[in-house]
DNA sequence: TGTACATCAGTGAACGCGCGTTCACTGATGTAC
DNA sequence: TGTACATCAGTGAACGCGCGTTCACTGATGTAC
């Protein structure tokens, strides 16, 4: 056995995963302004306060890093998913929960969204992988809850899904437009809540009469 | 007067234009699998063989170098907006369109779709806002063609704008949706262009019914 | 047309700097008996 | 409990390298007369 007790976790793996945590934090303030392949390790490590070889016993390279931010980042959001998919299922009334989450989300974890935002399509193949992946499960996860409504009744599979991704991109394009406006660029945040809610709206509208449509341009 | 003749350009301004030109085309073509803010003067002078103390004839630095690249890659999507807009109006022609245009521009640029969507969230400000202001006299002009047609009779200027925002976003995320495929990363081109226009039927249906909705939930 | 001068895109050498990675090491923590 | 040994997170010095920027320069092109 390599434990004294059975779970338990050893002062030596406690420490190491602090500073594992700490090698997190610091890359992700540092890439408030800067994207990952611009990054340099001895950046992160001297924010730190330790010497750049101790990197390697936590990280092969950055890009392995920036894996570790995505799903310390989209990790998190998944808890902000399942509380909105959670609640009553009446239009308006989810639509604000959702543009609420949203905007909660973003207040609380500012640099976690830039980060997916800017690597969502940055230079480092790894993690463009990674967070794909990540938005794809909530995707599936999206439209998993959306067959269920009432509204989707004789919908085909592949139209639920096409709605579900719809609505993550539309959830990826608020956030970042929240953040933004954190940040004084571009309107407001009240006026971004208030886009987002028509938008979805609108979105909702569509859905509820989708069978006249759809039935009119089917197959295409 | 610095012309000999009124408007003909001399083989000095040519030669200038030619090599700036080349010292774009030659970003471009590295900017495939990097991101902006690691892409090195040195790099690019290297391509286009000439000495790197050369580049600052040209730009004072990378970021500037960027901007040059914005304009020139959304200046040639002006065209394609503008052909989308110009046609008939009936919903599914004009969906079939815009998917098409997509589709057709993304396979003639793709270099270029691919630096604009990896840069508008990138860590360049210069860029970041130069995409930014481009992206929004689209949704300017979108909203303005969108609040002539029928079916926008009683809208506010605000719905018009949002939906004109919605169908910028869709059309951002389409291209860079085409280009995963062109790449062999995630579904194929048919497959995105079908998801495509579904939900863009999705949105004009929704549009088609607002009024019912708008009503309703009017002021949130 | 010819000559003398001005302009300026591009050169090539030099600079100081921070980078990623390697290596043998230190010393605290954990394990075996 | 005490002792001898193993593990391994973190050290600090060293390396070669490519970077951005500067500078005085060259020589073709353009201008004035």
């Amino acid at each position: 056995m390599s434990h004294t007790s059975a779970s338990a976790s050893t002062s030596r793996e406690t420490q190491k995963a602090r500073t594992r945590c700490a090698l997190l934090d610091a890359g992700l303030r540092l890439l408030e302004d800067k994207s990952l392949s611009s990054l340099g390790l001895r950046e992160v490590t001297r924010v730190v306060g330790m010497a750049p070889a101790a990197f390697y016993r936590h990280f092969r390279d950055m890009s392995d890093l920036g894996v570790a931010l995505v799903d310390e980042s989209l990790g998190s959001l998944h808890a902000v998913v399942r509380e909105i998919l959670e609640g009553p299922r009446d239009d308006v009334e989810r639509i604000d929960r959702t543009v609420g989450a949203i905007a909660r989300y973003v207040r609380e974890h500012p640099t976690h969204v830039r980060f997916v935002a800017r690597e969502r399509h940055g230079g480092v193949p790894a993690v463009r992988a990674a967070i794909g992946r990540e938005l794809d499960r909530f995707a599936d996860e999206v439209s998993q809850v959306l067959a269920t409504d009432e509204v989707s009744a004789g919908w085909s599979a592949e139209d639920v899904r096409m709605l579900g991704e719809l609505y993550v991109d539309h959830v990826v394009m608020t956030a970042s437009a929240f953040l933004d406006a954190a940040l004084g660029e571009g309107p407001d945040e009240e006026t971004v809540a208030r886009t987002a809610r028509r938008q979805l709206l609108l979105i909702s509208t569509g859905r509820r009469h989708w069978a006249d449509a759809a039935s009119g341009a089917a197959g295409t």
